[in-house]
DNA sequence: AATTAAATGATAAACGTTTACAATTAATTA
DNA sequence: TAATTAATTGTAAACGTTTATCATTTAATT
C-alpha cells in the first residue's frame, strides 16, 4: 500500500477541542466557521489549528442547532435504470464540488415504495431534497407540507405548485425530430406515444393533447412538437399514424404491428425510448423494412446509452440535468426564489437516419 | 392531486412531547425505541401516539450521544455506469427496507476525487461504508484508520486487510465460459483481458498471473479459470490468443485486430465486457465472419444490461451484490465478525453462442 | 398477605453545535 | 488623555436524544 494514498482520520475533535489548542472561544469559532468576520490575529490562530487537526463541524450538533447541514435528499424511480443514474451523477458531480453530501434513495419504480422513502428521508438531516417521482401519472403524493424543506422536482412537470420543476423541453424535442424527418423527405412519420399508463386511445391523442396543454406527461409535449412541424409543413395530421402505448420492448413491437395493420405507408418513426424503438424496428425489419433506408428512427435519449443501433435522437442531457437541478436546489435554500427550468435539447443525427456519423463507443469499468 | 397520497409533514416532535401525548416517560420511549422490552400497555399506548405523530427519533441527536444513525455510506467510481447503478440499486433497496438511509458518492472515475470523497464521508454520521474504489490498480488509498468506521469494500479483492470484500467468482466465471465453449466444439478459443491500465504484455500475462494468485484484477481471476478448464479439455496454452488490453470499445477493436493478425484461427472470444465484445465482433465481422456461426462470443456481464447482441454471459448478479454488501455491512456493525464474499456466477446461453434463447427486454422509464 | 422481580418514572448530565446577551477590546472623537 | 462608539469576543443556555441513578409502581411468586 503506498504511503502517500494513506487517508488516516484517527481523532475527532470537537469545537471545544479546538477553543482549547487555539486559545479562541467556542463562539469565536463558530462564527468563524459560518463565515462571520474575525480579526486577523485570531483567524491565523484557528487556521493553524484547524490545519493541524483536520477539524470540521459535526453535522449532526448543527443540524439539532437547526442549522444546513450540507446534506441533500435525492429520491429517484430506479437507480439502476440509466436514465435516472445518469442524473444522479450530474447531482452528486455538483453536491460534490459545493460541498454538500447526498443522501439518495430509490423507489423501485413503485409508489407505495416511494412514500415509505420521504417518509424515511422526512426525518432525516437534510437541506434540501431533489424528487423524480415515479412515473408520470396523477397519482403523485402530495408532499404539500414537506417540514418546509426546501424542494425541487426533475423530469416530470407540472407536479407541485409553488415548486420548481426542471425538465427538457419536450415540445422542441418533438418539433426537431419531426422537422428532420421531414427534411429527409419522410411524410408518413409515426409517433410511438409512450405512457406509463395510457390515459387515452390512438384516436384520443390529439383531443387529451389538447385538454391538457399544461400536463405531466413527456410524450404529450412530444407530440405537440410533432404536431407544430407538419403543420409548418403542411402536412395534414393523420390518426392512423399515431400509436399509443406503453414503455416496453413488446409496446414498440405492438405499436409497429398496428402502424404496419392500418397500411399507413409509414416511412418515419418517432419512438420515446430506445427500448421501445427496438421493438418498433424489430417488427419493421421483419417485414422486410431496411432502416434507415426504407424507415427512418428517431427516439429520445442520451447520447451515452449504448443501444442496439446507434439511433438519431434528441438528446436529453441528464448528468446536465442533475446539476441544474442542485443549482436550483441551491438557490431555494439560500432563500433565492427559483423557477421552472426547461433544459434546450437538440437533435444527434446517428446511423437510423443517416449513415454520416459513425457509432462512438467509450467505456471503462 | 389525490388526498390519498397526501403526505404531509407538518410537525417536528421531540421524545418530551411524545412523553407528554402518551403519559409515558421519556426514559421508558427512548427505552422502547431501542429495542428494550417494555409492558404490553404501555407499547399500546406509545404505538397510539407515534402513529398519530408519525414521529420518529432524531438522527442528529441519537448521531450526537454516539448511537447508531442508520445511514450509511455508498462510494461508487460513477454512479451514471449501470454496472454500479446496479449495485447501488441493491444496496439502497435492502438499506431502506432495513430502514437504512444511503449516503452515495460518485467518485467520476478519479482517484483525485475520490479521496476528496473519502474525506467529505468521513466527518459524516455514518455508522459504516460500502467502498467500491476506483479501478483496480495498486494505488488504492488505503483507508486503514477510517475513524474505526465498519467498511465493506465491494468489487474489488485484496484491498484492505481485515476488511470484508464481497466479490464475483471470476475464476468459476472464467471457468465455465471456457468449458462451455470447448463443449461446442471450440478449441481455439481466444481471451481478452482488459486492464484499467496494463500492468503486463500478452506473453507476460501466463507469468504474470501465477506470480500474483491473490490480486486484485478481475481480468487475472478469470484467466485462472480459463487456463483451468483448457487444462481439463487436454488443450495445450496458446498465448497467441491472448490479447491483453484496456476497457473501450476501441481496445476490443484491437484485440480483434491481433488475434486476427497473428492467424490464430480463433472461433470463441471471451471479453471482459459487452462494449470490448462490441468492438471485437465489429472488427470480426468487417472479416467475414458470423456470429454465432464462425465465432463464439461470451462476455461478463449482467443480464439486464441492454447489449447490441444478445450476448451469452457469466451473469453478475450485481444488485445482489448490493444486498450482500450490506448485509455483510450489518454484521459489522453489529460487531459480528465477516468474512469476504465470494458470489457464485452461472452462464446464461444466450444468441452470441447459439440461438435457442429469445432476447427479453423490458423496461418503463 | 407478604415477598420478590420486573417495569417504569423523575431527574440530570452529556454529546457538539449555535446564538442571545454580556463583556471586552480597539477605534474614534472630544 | 479621557470619553464615547464600534467592533470583536466570551459566557451560558438551548437543541433532542441517551443513559445512569434512584425511587416508585405494577406484576408475579411464594
Amino acid at each position: 500500500m503506498d504511503n502517500d494514498n494513506q487517508i488516516s482520520i484517527e481523532t475527532v475533535y470537537s469545537l471545544k477541542d479546538i477553543a482549547q489548542l487555539s486559545g479562541v472561544s467556542v463562539a469565536t469559532l463558530s462564527r468563524y466557521f459560518n463565515g462571520q468576520k474575525v480579526r486577523r490575529s485570531t483567524e491565523e490562530k484557528i487556521k493553524e489549528i484547524v490545519d493541524k487537526t483536520g477539524y470540521t463541524p459535526s453535522i449532526a450538533a448543527r443540524f439539532m442547532r437547526g442549522r444546513s447541514t450540507g446534506v441533500i435528499g435525492l429520491i429517484v424511480p430506479d437507480i439502476s435504470h440509466p436514465f435516472f443514474s445518469m442524473i444522479a451523477e450530474g447531482v452528486m458531480n455538483e453536491a460534490r464540488d459545493n460541498g454538500r453530501l447526498v443522501l439518495c434513495g430509490s423507489s423501485s419504480g413503485s409508489r407505495e415504495v416511494e412514500k415509505r422513502v420521504i417518509r424515511q428521508f422526512s426525518q432525516s438531516i437534510l437541506d434540501g431534497l431533489i424528487y423524480i417521482p415515479v412515473g408520470e401519472a396523477e397519482d403523485i403524493p402530495a408532499i404539500e407540507t414537506f417540514r418546509n424543506l426546501p424542494l425541487v422536482v426533475a423530469v416530470r412537470l407540472n407536479i407541485f405548485k409553488n415548486v420548481p420543476h426542471v425538465y427538457h423541453d419536450g415540445e422542441k424535442g418533438g418539433y426537431l425530430a419531426t422537422k428532420y424527418l421531414i427534411q429527409l423527405g419522410r411524410t408518413r412519420i409515426g409517433f410511438v406515444a409512450s405512457f406509463w399508463s395510457p390515459p387515452c386511445t390512438n384516436e384520443e391523442l390529439l383531443e387529451y393533447t389538447n385538454a391538457h396543454l399544461a400536463g405531466t406527461f413527456s410524450s404529450i409535449h412530444r407530440f405537440k412538437g410533432y404536431l407544430k412541424a407538419l403543420e409548418e409543413a403542411g402536412i395534414p395530421y393523420d390518426p392512423k399514424l399515431v400509436a399509443v402505448t406503453t414503455y416496453s420492448h413488446q409496446a414498440g413491437v405492438d405499436a409497429a404491428t398496428a402502424l404496419i395493420g392500418r397500411f399507413t405507408n409509414c416511412n418515419g418513426i418517432i419512438a420515446m425510448t430506445q427500448i421501445v424503438a427496438n421493438g418498433c424496428v424489430s417488427r419493421f425489419k421483419s417485414q422486410g423494412y431496411k432502416v434507415p433506408e426504407d424507415l427512418s428512427v428517431i427516439i429520445f435519449d442520451s447520447n451515452k446509452q449504448k443501444a442496439d443501433y446507434a439511433y438519431t435522437n434528441v438528446e436529453l442531457s441528464l448528468v446536465e440535468m442533475g446539476q441544474i437541478a442542485v443549482r436550483t436546489l441551491d438557490n431555494l435554500i439560500k432563500g433565492k426564489k427559483a423557477n421552472d427550468i426547461c433544459i434546450d435539447v437538440t437533435l444527434q443525427v446517428r446511423e437510423t437516419t443517416s449513415f454520416l456519423h459513425p457509432r462512438e463507443n467509450d467505456e471503462t469499468i
